[in-house]
DNA sequence: GCGACAG
DNA sequence: ATCTTGTCGC
């Protein structure tokens, strides 16, 4: 994995004025246009919706590795807790196959505030990639990227400071404003999120991420949607097309999912052992 | 003072 | 995030 740029490193001993400071920094370097090599069409199977059959791989025919070779390595981070420990797990895939995991358990130092969430998990999470050998292509995280009061959420602050491709899944919404009633809407469903008076250095209207209805039952409208956002390197509408085509019917991102699943595996064998 | 608030 | 059993439905 490529070396964290330390400018950027969240560091949980600042004071509230300097992480802020340090998030008007990364905001301000932190591009959201697109900027990447693969093809978005790659990342993952999205059904189409047209005629016809059961065609779930955009790119690929089933049972082809060879074919995997070309597809671009997604990373899914996420996080489990024990007392005052963080176990933090980055899982990259290639298609559909696992290729390398990795985790680290690490003490914390400071509780969750809403708006300091790369303060308090941050480090714990580049101490997971440092342990990684591949370079992901792009990375998924459990949270905010843009959406965000310094538009600079844990996706923006560690995409940054990894300086690699990423977005930022949350499962509430931090700030900013649907644009449309987001209650009871059809699975595909989306609607930009905008910048209101509580996010700095946006216009007012900005479209800083979407509401997105990965799933929904036919009968009732149980399922809340997912906040997509970009973290640095990919462009609001990119970012969402792109978790849309990870979710493969199911609410989360399968990165999101992978990694959570392996988080609770690794805080299972800390919890049990050493 | 009131309401809002990723994980 | 975490503490937690069963349960309804495809």
């Amino acid at each position: 994995m490529n070396p964290a740029r330390p400018a950027f490193v969240p560091d949980a001993s600042a004071t509230r004025e300097e992480m802020e400071s340090l998030q008007r920094e990364v905001a301000a370097v932190a591009t959201w246009a697109d900027e990447f090599d693969f093809d978005p069409a790659a990342v993952g199977p999205l059904r189409d919706s047209g005629s016809g059959g059961d065609s779930r791989q955009a790119t690929l025919s089933p049972g082809s590795p060879s074919a995997e070779s070309s597809l671009p390595l997604v990373a899914g981070v996420d996080q489990a807790f024990l007392d005052d420990r963080a176990v933090s797990v980055v899982v990259v895939r290639r298609g559909g196959t696992v290729i390398e995991r990795a985790h680290t358990v690490t003490d914390l130092e400071i509780p969750y505030i809403p708006g300091l969430l790369a303060f308090r998990e941050g480090g714990p999470i580049l101490a997971a990639f440092a342990e990684l050998t591949c370079d992901p292509d792009l990375v998924v995280f459990d949270g905010s990227g843009r959406i965000h009061y310094r538009q600079a959420g844990l996706a923006t602050h560690i995409g940054v400071t990894l300086d690699i491709p990423s977005v930022g899944v949350a499962k509430g919404l931090l700030c900013g404003t649907p644009e449309a009633d987001v209650d009871g809407r059809p699975e595909g469903w989306r609607t930009p999120i905008l910048a209101d008076d509580d996010v700095e250095n946006a216009e007012p209207g900005e479209r800083i991420g979407h509401a997105l209805q990965s799933r929904q039952y036919d009968s009732r409208p149980i399922v809340n949607p997912i906040y997509v956002s970009p973290g640095h390197r990919v462009a609001v509408d990119t970012a969402t097309d792109l978790v849309e085509r990870l979710c493969d019917g199911y609410k989360l991102p399968e990165p999101t999912r992978l990694a959570d699943a392996y988080a609770d595996e690794v805080k299972r064998d800390v919890a049990s052992g050493g």
